[in-house]
DNA sequence: CATGATAGTCAATATAATTGACTATATGGC
DNA sequence: GCCATATAGTCAATTATATTGACTATCATG
């Protein structure tokens, strides 16, 4: 690999080998677990649940993918055990979304390894620069959204 | 008003939508001018063949998928005429891949797009933070790499 | 000049995402 | 209350992308 620090690598490129870091370890960790079957963006939908269950119609916008391959996804998710579906009572059209007990395992996997990932890069840069590094990515996340058409 | 999230946002979503950014704008950019054609990890390869040259194997570790995914990749970029493939004379087996023309101009707007971005981000939080993003980013990236089994 | 490693292709298959057409529920104007 | 419209999600078909396995060609080494 280029260790040129002469010119700067585009952000794009470091967000994507980045990302990859964390994704790389929680599947690792994961697999370990015997937790080998969530499909690509499942990594993202047992995290965001892990917070607390949410509309599949949330998962949606945040997934930004068409409302069917959500619903795949989901559908997959919930097959292999790890994902709850129930008609919200109060809105019969909408579906709450949960973990299972699988799922919660699983989640808890992969929130250790992200939180081994968050250890080892504070101790290798630091809170402060961290706390900037978020900062920038929120500022970043922010101008993609004020550029969007669903901004309106 | 200390406007502290309550919780802190997982990093790999922050790098997840922080990278969508870059490439909605880039997108919109290329087909604004009529390069609507291009394959998802396309904006990657075209990105860092503007560059300068590269062979396709490194392409191939670069991207992180297997090398039948991205001779496809490059086929559909030939095949659309952003790419151009050369065997390499002095090793007969490596493909050199290189950017046509067209290749070049959809390049050019794809770093427009970037350093649109780039722009705004610096002006919204400053360089400094940029800087300490980077290595923050850069770090990220070791880790990934230190806790790989070989190089497959 | 055989052996093994590297670079890439071909074919088949699997996985994932999209589009288009549809159902069911809810909301707001009148 | 009732109709029009918007929202939430599904079903089916298709396209796009990636993977695995088996193979060819070239190169490097002893």
């Amino acid at each position: 690999m280029p260790d040129e620090p002469a010119i700067q690598i585009p952000l794009p490129a470091l967000l994507r080998h980045a990302r990859h870091t964390y994704g790389a370890a929680m599947r690792a960790a994961l697999a370990e677990g015997g937790y080998d079957d969530i499909p690509g963006n499942g990594l993202y939908v047992i995290g965001a649940l892990a917070l607390g269950e949410a509309p599949l119609s949330q998962i949606i916008r945040e997934l930004r993918v068409s409302k069917q391959a959500a619903g795949q996804l989901v559908d997959a998710l919930v097959l292999r055990g790890y994902l709850d579906r129930q008609v919200d009572p109060a809105d019969r059209r909408r579906l709450t979304v949960t973990l299972t007990e699988r799922g919660r395992a699983a989640a808890d996997i992969q929130i250790a390894a992200r939180m081994a990932i968050d250890a080892e890069l504070a101790a290798w840069v630091g809170a402060e620069k961290i706390r900037h590094a978020r900062e920038v990515l929120a500022a970043l996340i922010d101008i993609g959204r004020s550029g969007e058409p669903g901004s309106d």
